[in-house]
DNA sequence: TTGTAGGCGTTATCAG
DNA sequence: CTGATAACGCCTACAA
């Protein structure tokens, strides 16, 4: 049998004050002794008062909940190392304020109609992931007048604060490290085309091979999936073309599955054909040969997310934060080309 | 600038009646003819009214929200396959309900404290996961008298619904499939002990081993991450006991890292010894060789939970919901042992 | 510095 | 069948 919850009236009566009282003390607001303030904030965690969601978000016309709407395949989040940690890093910032998160998973059409019912239901600001090139949502929130976080420079700014990441300066480092090696002829596996950073991560593999005077135009599309991985993969080596000794990878999943297509095609890794990775997914390092990759703070980018977010929906003016630039881990997976240098 | 929300009581005035006959109007409540309850659906839609939940959440004294709280080391987060697609199929059912999911990720310390700053701040119910041995979160909430769902049977039912899944014939499968190559020194690679499918996976294996007639004691403990998955093999080949031929993993993950432990140790895989895991992550299939494992269903699993959780908010009787078996997929790791049949 | 009195949008309890 | 009216818990003018 629960205890009925205490409400601030119950703390005003054990203290002796009014709940006006009460409710000032225990929101940090003038208009109260500091002795009072003591007195009751004592109460409120002797009698275990937690204040009532609802009940605030009546009187406040807006809800302790930030929202994430997702428009992917629910299968496809099996395999994404990047999306169950990014919710823990929004999810401990948001609970140190009293808030949560809630998450929505969405089909493409129901994507736009998902955004205007949380608005209308009082979600109080949004995390947008998974940018696209022209993305629409940007607009959608400042016509819903909701405050939004977007994970990476969008691409039109469309006005929205951003968490931002120079994943291209990676991109730039693996290819350093391959040209370095020896490798002339190095292909990119892209992620989904329209994706704002598979196209960030296209362009920073083609300015750096540009770079280094090298041909850019080994650009295969993936889709950061396993299959697709593997699939553009043994398109690379059946075109006629002369073949890569190299292979830049757009995320660890299709790295891996890269890999296992390369061993059933005969090529050895790193003998005749050198790969990279992005993400550093727990088991990058377990690849045979262990995988060279880049790596990613999933739980840094949501916590960053989550911070600016709540700056903006306290009102206050807020610059783009970005985040501390991801590394180049050498593992197994890159040597010297197969003529060698 | 978003106009100003419609509430009952624009819809009462527009249709000319009092705002508690369009509470019920739209609450499909008796006490209300059906020419008004018509005409104030109307009235609803044109305005574009939509319930505010707070109002209600108050006035109930129950929210739309349902709790997952995961105590876990958020790092962890990035290895797990099973946990996105579980939020995602919770997220599905409940959001059809108008419902959504507020997760937490606590320590171990905070565990039970965030149980109880939830129900006090009103979630409807939570669902239950990575069950323990003795689980404790059964009787604080029905100390708390907040419904809940487990998955996976609770050790001591704790009077707990559940949705429940036999992995124990997946694991007697692929022991027997081993079996039926030849192989007669078979290992078992654990999850984290102390946990409820760590434990019945054991158990599975025991007893599978035992009525094949096989010593059952090679059991070397795990924690479903690739390091633990790595070590474990490792361990498995240096007691100086006779080396398995074939090891059962609890999970992909370590089945993988294992794979490559093996690897390193100069084994070969199947040729030297054959490894099956758990889950068919999407990479199994790209692992080499593609490893033989049993299939999961995440998905389904979150669907069931939200289903079974939402019958119970809505205070209906319930039995536990028991989801299709899993399935033991063959691929490449799984052959003769070297000494042949 | 403190207390009183609304009101937020909805539901539920009563009278009519 | 309908319509006032009082909660629900909290916040915030305003008055004391």
């Amino acid at each position: 049998m629960a205890a009925k919850r205490p409400t601030i009236r119950d703390i005003a009566s054990a203290v002796g004050v009014s709940s006006a009282a009460v409710s000032y003390a225990l929101n940090d607001r003038p208009g109260v002794s500091e002795e009072t303030r003591r007195r009751v904030r004592q109460a409120a965690t002797d009698l275990g008062w937690v204040p009532n969601r609802a009940a605030r978000a009546l009187v406040s016309q807006q809800s302790s909940l930030v929202g994430l709407v997702l428009r992917r395949r629910p299968e496809t989040l099996a395999a994404d190392p990047f999306f169950a940690p990014l919710l823990a890093g929004i999810e401990q910032v948001l609970a140190g304020h009293g808030r949560s998160l809630v998450l929505r998973v969405v089909d493409d059409e129901a994507e736009r109609d998902a955004y205007h019912e949380m608005v209308k239901a009082g979600i109080a600001g949004f995390v947008l992931t998974d940018l696209r090139v022209d993305d629409p949502r940007g607009s959608w929130l400042r016509d819903l007048a909701s405050p939004a976080v977007a994970l990476g420079r969008p691409d039109q700014a469309a006005g929205l604060p951003a968490v931002e990441l120079d994943d291209r300066a990676a991109i730039a480092d693996s290819v350093d490290h391959l040209v370095a090696l020896g490798h002339a002829r190095i292909a990119h596996v892209t992620g989904i085309p329209g994706m704002v950073h598979t196209d960030s991560r296209i362009e920073a593999f083609r300015s750096a091979m540009t770079r280094c005077g090298l041909d850019p135009g080994l650009v295969e599309v993936g889709d950061f999936t396993a299959d697709g991985g593997a699939g553009a993969t043994k398109r690379l080596f059946s075109t006629g073309r002369p073949e890569p000794t190299a292979i830049v990878y757009a995320n660890d999943l299709m790295a891996m599955a890269g890999l296992a297509a390369l061993d059933r095609m005969g090529r050895s890794v790193p003998g005749d054909v050198s790969i990279t990775g992005f993400d550093d997914v727990p088991l990058a390092a377990y690849a045979s040969p262990p995988l060279t990759t880049v790596t990613s703070d999933a739980l840094g980018w949501g916590r960053a997310a989550a911070r600016l977010l709540l700056e903006i929906v306290d009102g206050d003016d807020v610059t783009d934060l970005t985040l501390p630039p991801s590394r180049l881990v050498l593992r197994g997976s890159t040597g010297p080309p197969p003529d060698g240098p």
